[in-house]
DNA sequence: TAGTCAATTTTTATGATT
DNA sequence: AATCATAAAAATTGACTA
C-alpha cells in the first residue's frame, strides 16, 4: 500500500475519533466526509448550547416532517394498484405508478362522460318517438275503429330496422332532434354504440 | 417563528463478485 | 460468507418565506 493512502487512512482515524470526542462536548462536526482531513479545514467551531438546542429541535421538526410524508406515500400505497410485479417498490415507483393511475382514471371518466351523453340523446330520441306513436295510434282509433275499453292498453312497437330520418315527426326541439338522430345512426368507437333492434314493449294508460 | 425546501452527508439495503 | 459497489432512504443543515 502506498504511503500516501496509508497517512490519509490515519489522518482519517484521527478525524473520525476528533468528531466523536467533539461530539460529546457539544461542538460541531462542519467536515465533509470526503474532504482531504487538513486540520485547517478540520477546526471545530464551539456552539452554544443554545444553538444546539436550536438545531437539535430543528432536526426533530425535520424528522417529523419526513414521517409526515412516509405516512402520505403509505396512504398512497394503499390507493395505487402495484401489481405483483416482484420489482422492488421504491418512492420514486410509487410516484410513477401514482402517475399512470391517474391518467388511467381521467381517461376511464371521459369515455364513461361520453357513454353518459349518448344514452341521454337516445333516451331523448325514444322518448319523442313513443309520444309520436302514440299520437298516431289514437289517431287511428277514432277513424271507426273499436276504442278498447281497457284501462291499459299494451303496444308493442318494434323498431327493428326502423329508419331513424331527421326531422321526422314535431319534435319541439328539433336541434336536440337532429342531434339524437346523428348520435343514433353515427354513434363513436365507443362501447355505447346504440343498435336499434330492441323491441319497445309499452304500457299506454 | 414555525414550516418547508434543497443540498449534502450518513446509513441502510441489495445485488454482484470472489 | 466476506467484501465491494451502488441505489435508496434517512438524517442534518442552512436558507428562505408567510
Amino acid at each position: 500500500m502506498e504511503l500516501n493512502s496509508l497517512l490519509i487512512l490515519l489522518e482519517a482515524a484521527e478525524y473520525l475519533e476528533r468528531r466523536d470526542r467533539e461530539a460529546e462536548h457539544g461542538y460541531a462536526s462542519v467536515l465533509p466526509f470526503n474532504s482531504d482531513f487538513s486540520r485547517k479545514k478540520t477546526k471545530a467551531t464551539p456552539i452554544s448550547r443554545k444553538a444546539q438546542s436550536n438545531r437539535s429541535s430543528h432536526n426533530e421538526l425535520e424528522k417529523h416532517r419526513r414521517a409526515k410524508l412516509r405516512l402520505y406515500l403509505e396512504q398512497l400505497k394503499q390507493l395505487v394498484p402495484l401489481g405483483p410485479d416482484s420489482t422492488r417498490h421504491t418512492t420514486l415507483s410509487l410516484l410513477k405508478r401514482a402517475r399512470m393511475h391517474i391518467k388511467k382514471l381521467e381517461e376511464q371518466d371521459r369515455k364513461a362522460l361520453n357513454v353518459k351523453e349518448q344514452l341521454q340523446r337516445e333516451h331523448r330520441y325514444l322518448k319523442r318517438r313513443l309520444e309520436q306513436l302514440g299520437v298516431e295510434r289514437i289517431r287511428t282509433d277514432s277513424m271507426g275503429s273499436t276504442i278498447s275499453t281497457d284501462s291499459e292498453q299494451e303496444v308493442d312497437v318494434d323498431i327493428e330496422g326502423m329508419e331513424f330520418t331527421p326531422g321526422e315527426g314535431d319534435s319541439v326541439d328539433s336541434v336536440s332532434d337532429t342531434e339524437d338522430h346523428y348520435s343514433l345512426q353515427s354513434s363513436s368507437s365507443d362501447s355505447s354504440h346504440y343498435s336499434p333492434s330492441h323491441r319497445l314493449h309499452t304500457h299506454i294508460c
